[in-house]
DNA sequence: CGTTTGACTACGC
DNA sequence: CGCGTAGCCAAAC
C-alpha cells in the first residue's frame, strides 16, 4: 500500500463525506477528490499532488457500507474501472454505473465529456475549507463565436 | 527477512 | 492516443 496522510481517519471520513455528494449518473476520480482536499499538515504540497489520489484509492477500499457512500461513482483518471480486471468487485462497478445510465465505450472508458461531475457547489466547500476540484472536461476549447 | 503488490497520476516516447 | 515507468511505503507473502 502507500503511505498513509498523518490522520489517516480523518482523512477517510472527508472522502466519504465528498463522494456522498456526487449525484447519480455521474462520476468522479481519485484525482478530482484529492484536488479538493488540502495537504494535510506536514506534507509538502508536491508530495501531497503525487500520493494524495493512492489515499483516496486507499479510503475507497475500505468504505463502511451500508451509509450510502456512492463508491462505484470513483473511477480512474482515465475514465476506467480502477479493480482488477474480471474481479468480482469490478464488474459490481460496472453494472451499477450502467444501471444509473453512465455507459462505457469499447475500451471500457467513461466519456468525462457526458459523466463528469463537476464537483459540489462552491458553499459546500467553503465551509469544510476545501479547494475547487479541477475539472474533469476538456478546457472548453470555446469556438469563438464568430462575430461576423 | 527479502519481494511483491497495490481502488493512481503525471510524464516521456 | 497508447503504453511503460517513476515515485511511495506499509502489508501481505
Amino acid at each position: 500500500m502507500t503511505a498513509s496522510p498523518p490522520n489517516v481517519a480523518q482523512y477517510n471520513a472527508l472522502v466519504w463525506e465528498i463522494v456522498k455528494q456526487i449525484p447519480e449518473g455521474q462520476v468522479s476520480t481519485y484525482g478530482q477528490i484529492a484536488s479538493m482536499i488540502p495537504a494535510p499538515e506536514g506534507v509538502e504540497s508536491a508530495d501531497y499532488i503525487r500520493l494524495a489520489p493512492r489515499w483516496v484509492g486507499d479510503a475507497m477500499n475500505i468504505t463502511p457500507p451500508g451509509q450510502g457512500i456512492p463508491w462505484q461513482r470513483v473511477i480512474g483518471g482515465k475514465g476506467t474501472i480502477s479493480l482488477p480486471e474480471g474481479s468480482r468487485r469490478a464488474v459490481n462497478q460496472r453494472e451499477l454505473l450502467e444501471q444509473e445510465a453512465i455507459n462505457f465505450d469499447d475500451k471500457g472508458r467513461v466519456d468525462f465529456e457526458q459523466f463528469a461531475w463537476d464537483g459540489p457547489d462552491a458553499g459546500w466547500l467553503n465551509e469544510r475549507g476545501l479547494n475547487t476540484p479541477k475539472s474533469l472536461r476538456k478546457p472548453k476549447t470555446p469556438e469563438q463565436p464568430k462575430l461576423f
